[in-house]
DNA sequence: GGGTGTCTGTAACCCAGATCACACAACGAG
DNA sequence: CTCGTTGTGTGATCTGGGTTACAGACACCC
């Protein structure tokens, strides 16, 4: 029958989900919505975000391979709390609610991996709610900086500088501040050699210096 | 054998746990313990917050009969992420990490309620991050005195008088201000007769002009 | 090449709310 | 009753960052 290898949620979806294909800026599903299917992102990346009352993006994630989506909506039924939409020519796996559940029966062991991925998931909401209001915009900038260096040293080459594909716009919407405010603290960033900006690019010049100024400007 | 007529994951525990007393000011656990039991709130208030580098406390949540809390660390084994204390005289039934996961082997219906348990704080957490910055103090204290007002309302007397038992400390930390700050926006509803203060307690006179005072500072 | 849209970089102004600093009222303990 | 403690009410400043307003830089298409 069929052999479950996956470790983790979005292995299970990529494994057994349909596959469909998105063109950057293209909607797979936004706040308010009535769908209920999960996905795992298996190709691009996908972001998740609210709109709030003001009109301004505030991010919750980003998703790449081989992170999952949409559970809430598929777990209780309940209309999408949020959008999610390709940042570029992405690839995402998809599975009916009908789908997750019956997987549960199935593989009960599955529900308890789903429990996981959304406390984590809790625990990380929770803990940026302490951060905001008690953080510098620049703290929090530089904070999702090191995050990203880290999840990006893997893929790109081991040397010390480490290219973000990131706008400013996206790293305003991540840590729920202006574009502007957010140029500033990059602007002190770069002032103190520990990063280079472009056009759709920051670049890490290594995470020590960086360190210590986020750790500074708390 | 064990009926178990609970329909939440708090009736449960409620049902089956251990109960413990505490008096006001005690500590259930805090934030870092390696402790992983599941608690459900039988009696009392217990309120659950993180304290920020800056030294202010931000509550996450007040648990009243028969709330669920402490499941995170129940789940996924790790450190708890807020703490945990009584604020009046309590009691709060409690159950191993052990029992909560045996539980879910032989009712397998368990997991997926409290995947929904967990949904729900999720999708709270997020709107909590969204409203935070997009909304004034005035309008975030609106929001919470509103929606302690629908809660308390079943328990006193239907008029419209509804006395909420609550410090301005509390109220500050739960939506993420100072006190002073907090009490100039209560001054505000108090000088438009939408609600009075006084030592521990908040009275609200009738929801409506609360709720239109809030929708108009928004 | 030149035009156009998207992204970056700064500067000037302004306001909500944090910070600091009191005065006073309510309550409990001795 | 008096004193200490805890909670409330409100002023006077200060400041981070939102808002507004441009000026350049890069990329792409015709």
């Amino acid at each position: 029958m069929s052999t479950t290898t996956a470790l983790d949620l979005g292995g299970l979806i990529a494994e057994r989900g349909t596959k469909i294909h998105f063109s950057g800026g293209d909607p797979l599903f936004r706040e308010g919505d009535k769908s209920t299917s999960v996905y795992a992102c298996t190709y691009g990346r996908i972001k998740v975000f609210v709109t709030t009352p003001s009109g301004r993006d505030l991010l919750l994630g980003v998703k790449t391979p081989v992170q999952a989506f949409g559970e809430l909506s598929a777990i209780d039924g309940r209309p999408r709390s949020a959008s999610a939409f390709a940042m570029e020519r992405s690839v995402v796996a998809q599975l009916t609610a009908e789908e997750l559940l019956d997987a549960f029966t199935t593989t009960p062991m599955l529900a308890l991996l789903v429990l996981r991925e959304i406390s984590d998931q809790l625990r990380r909401a929770n803990a940026r709610i302490a951060a905001r209001g008690t953080q510098s915009t620049t703290a929090r900038a530089g904070s999702l900086l090191l995050e990203l260096g880290e999840k990006f040293r893997r893929h790109g080459p081991s040397v010390d500088s480490i290219e973000l594909p990131i706008t400013q716009d996206e790293l305003a919407a991540w840590i729920g501040a202006t574009r502007e405010a957010t140029a500033r603290s990059l602007a002190t960033f770069r002032k103190a050699g520990a990063i280079s900006t472009g056009r759709n690019k920051i670049v890490l010049h290594g995470l020590d210096s960086l360190t210590s100024l986020t750790a500074a400007c708390s």
